[in-house]
DNA sequence: TGGAAACCTTGAAGCCGCTACAGTGTCAAT
DNA sequence: ATTGACACTGTAGCGGCTTCAAGGTTTCCA
């Protein structure tokens, strides 16, 4: 099938294909004589499971770490589990995070209960005056930020 | 004060202080003959309020947002009430996004529990068969990942 | 048969918020 | 005079795409 029907099939952009192509998540499939990719099932298969993986919040670097074991189905998958609950506990670390986050921004929140003069906001003026705060993401941390 | 005066007193980063003149988070200060940038308190409070504003995980857009409120002092605040309530909208949405994914990521730990062979695992069948699973993020969410 | 529309190709640039590097210039102390 | 610490500009890289430009191919309908 060309590109446009696997876009189809999977629900993945044109685009996102060629990329998972170019960055070695899905295998470089046949050409046609004008060029054109040609996919088979597999390819279809590989996307959903990127795809699903990536709705579990996965790296790419992950999921082709995922996508070796699949197709080495004599190896044991220890490794597979121990990705798994790393992933699980970047997820939860990012939940604790994001809650004591929640706790600070409704506490400024309460700063300022109706609209008036800027110069009389708790919320610009509790901003402003350097209130302790911890780190929320070290340097190290790949857990993303909200927006 | 020169730039790594400001980077001390700060705790922001020297190329993130060049950063934030380029991107107009913070004004452009002004030069000594060799073309050094000299700082006053006004950098410092600027610097010190945006690092606040992002260990609160705001966006560089909303943060300068604020400045200009922060800048007059006289106008309303009602847009600042604002900016920051949909901001604890987007964490607690993101939160609850996060927590249902822990839950899928749980379960789908629970199929498999002990080393074996790839063919044997539970996790990684399941991914496989695209099992269905909600849309984390839609297009125009502007919540991150976990990672 | 012709020509438009729909599809495909590549490559590069943009998004965010930095971070890191290369190559150069300035200043203070020895 | 030379070292070393500091400063400058400009560019590229990160992840995971998305979007665009500028073209080539195929399909359909009159």
């Amino acid at each position: 099938m060309k590109i446009g029907e696997l876009e189809q099939m999977t629900g993945v952009s044109i685009e996102t294909i060629r990329y998972y192509e170019k960055v070695g998540i899905l295998s470089k499939p046949a050409r046609t004589a004008s060029n054109y990719r040609q996919y088979g099932n597999q390819h279809v298969d590989c996307l959903k499971f990127v795809r699903h993986c990536r709705s579990l919040d996965m790296k790419l670097d992950e999921i082709r770490i995922l996508l070796q074991f699949r197709d080495a189905p004599e190896s044991n998958c220890g490794e597979v589990n121990q990705l798994l609950d790393e992933h699980i506990r970047h997820v939860s670390e990012r939940i604790s995070a994001l809650a004591q986050l929640e706790q600070d921004l409704r506490k400024l929140r309460r700063q300022c209960q109706k609209v008036q003069k800027v110069k009389d906001c708790g919320i610009l003026a509790e901003i402003a005056q350097g209130v302790n705060h911890v780190e929320s993401r070290s340097k190290n941390s790949h857990l993303a930020g909200a927006h």
